[in-house]
DNA sequence: CTGAAAGCGCTTACAG
DNA sequence: CTGAAAGCGCTTACAG
């Protein structure tokens, strides 16, 4: 490193010469894996107490020890939804002596390789496009790989966790809603990317939503492919003033929710009394819009709880002796004003 | 790494064999520092490409060379501030070959100890609890630093970048408005921390809220030490029962902002015609509140760009040939309903 | 122009 | 019970 020329960094030998012993056992008392006499034991510990040392993560990663990082994959890293779910999970992870390292999933060819460069002991995986081959070759590799199951996963095989966010059964629990108050015509609006990447048929919450309209024999539609919030309204516009009716309308989340509200005040239909409207991840967001926004909430403190839990899990355990876990988290639908 | 058991990992001995070349001349080829042969170049780049080999990155950091990671330490990384501002951070990271690492800010003594081990390149300080004194010495170290300058950092000596966010112009706009509205009794409402970070008087957003209010020779009071937004509403609605006034409203952020609108709904203050509110970031939440709501807004584009620009100026200077950098942004206040 | 060698800071099998 | 030694995968000064 660079610094090191500003820096005297302490190494290990600086405790040995502090501590008077070989540097063999300054390892040895730092990792605990061999017995130690007691008054050698003490004086490394007040050395590295002293003089504030703390081994080489780099060095101690190269001799096969963790790295301490986690990777966390995500396709889209600025909303509340994101932001909270990592602010739990950072949380759980310190506890854990874990950095979390967070990352847009890329597009480019390029991007596996560059995660798969041995730096991070676990990855977890909560982008919906993150290619599946990538996942399979990642899982392969040996590393511990948590996957947010918001997509189907079914063609993965080796030994990973999978977190079921309840996703398919919360966007269940929202058509149902809307159909118990006989909503016949539901729109699915889906999210805003600048990159591109918007929800396929695999993505759960979209497949879901088309699955449950269809085993209920009613109306699906779905706004989709929009680089900004301007152009998803647009076309949500668009959509309202065509000759199919409307009268519910889900979000992918509530962002996407409260652009349908307003495109239904844009073209006059009132919520809640002519059209129905559920957001997805329950974020403040529902409790200050006007009418208030229904919303289907997933525990982001749950879900981190068990991806850590399940990483660790993973991390700790013998190369090739684990089976697959699995966790399954509820959903639960918040009603407020805009049903 | 465990892993290694599982995984043939591809090193530099393997690419050496499949091109035929000794692995010092493999290294050459990867660092670009030495001629090689046509010839033999060609064959290193195209066993690289075939075998999809990726120098081991905690190697090359432990020879000197750096780690590509950025650590962002922040107080509170679950707001959409600073999900907007991560997400443009780690876009423009990325295309530098760096990874972003995201930590909440820990009062423990270990933390700093922790992230000094070495393993990033840079640190970006997005924080305004994280101790003067930890940021003294991470600088000190000759480790890239570059504080967001939320706060007063005067007192910070030595090699580092600092971008002043506008924080102190926003705020003074955000009160002028109120002022020229004829409003003269201006409370400030600080913002949730479940861990107890509330601002102090060197908090840019607070100290200048405070500061502009006596400049204006105006009424100023504040709500702060709130742990949840049920708690941080309670408090509000004390403060506007009791005897002295209020008239206008400044958030320390969007939420803290809408939750004084909901305060002044309770007690059926009008927003706003006897009440203006004011919130900070202008985050999406704004467009779709009832009224909505007027806040200062910092561009996260700008920040980024900023933050990453220097950082990568620092990493690549000579040690101890650096002078502090500097950058000014500009913040602009979006006027909407609330005012 | 190019290779063998030293060494970054560690861990741990090996040999006392 | 404990130390000297090998080696993780690299970079680069050193010596041809």
């Amino acid at each position: 490193m660079a610094r090191s020329k500003t820096l005297k960094t302490v190494t290990r030998k600086d405790i040995a010469a502090a501590a008077g012993v070989s540097e063999t056992i300054v390892s040895y008392v730092i990792n605990g894996n061999r017995y130690v006499r007691e008054d050698k034991r003490a004086r490394v510990q007040q050395a590295i107490k002293d003089l504030k040392y703390r081994p080489n993560a780099m060095a101690r990663a190269l001799k096969g020890k963790r790295s301490h990082h986690i990777l966390f994959i995500a396709d889209d890293i600025t909303g509340e939804y994101f932001g909270r779910l990592i602010g739990e999970i950072d949380r759980l992870a310190y506890k854990e002596d874990y950095f979390i390292t967070l990352c847009s999933d890329r597009p480019d060819e390029d991007f596996v390789n560059r995660i798969y460069s041995r730096f991070f002991d676990g990855i977890i995986i909560g982008s919906a496009t993150f290619p599946l081959a990538n996942i399979q070759r990642l899982i392969d590799s040996g590393v511990a790989v948590v996957l947010l199951e918001i997509r189907d996963y079914q063609s993965i095989t080796g030994s990973f966790g999978l977190i079921n966010t309840g996703l398919l059964k919360g966007i269940g629990q929202a058509v149902d809603a809307l159909y118990e108050r006989g909503r016949r015509h539901l729109l699915f609006i889906d999210r805003v990317s600048d990159s591109g990447q918007w929800s396929g048929v695999d993505d759960w919450r979209l497949g879901g939503f088309l699955d449950r309209c269809n085993a209920l024999g009613i109306d699906s539609s779905i706004v989709s492919g929009a680089y900004s919030e301007e152009e998803l309204l647009e076309a949500v516009l668009a959509r309202l003033a065509s000759n199919e009716r409307v009268d519910g309308i889900i979000g992918r989340n509530d962002l996407c929710a409260l652009i349908g509200m307003q495109g239904c005040k844009h073209v006059g239909l009132i919520v809640p009394q002519e059209v129905s409207v559920i957001g997805f991840d329950d974020t403040r967001i529902c409790r200050y819009c006007s009418p208030t926004l229904s919303s289907v909430a997933i525990s982001q403190k749950r879900i981190a709880y068990a991806v850590i839990e399940m990483m660790m899990s993973l991390i700790g355990a013998e190369k090739g002796k684990q089976k697959p876990l699995k966790t399954y988290l509820d959903t639960a639908l918040v009603i407020r004003e805009s049903v």
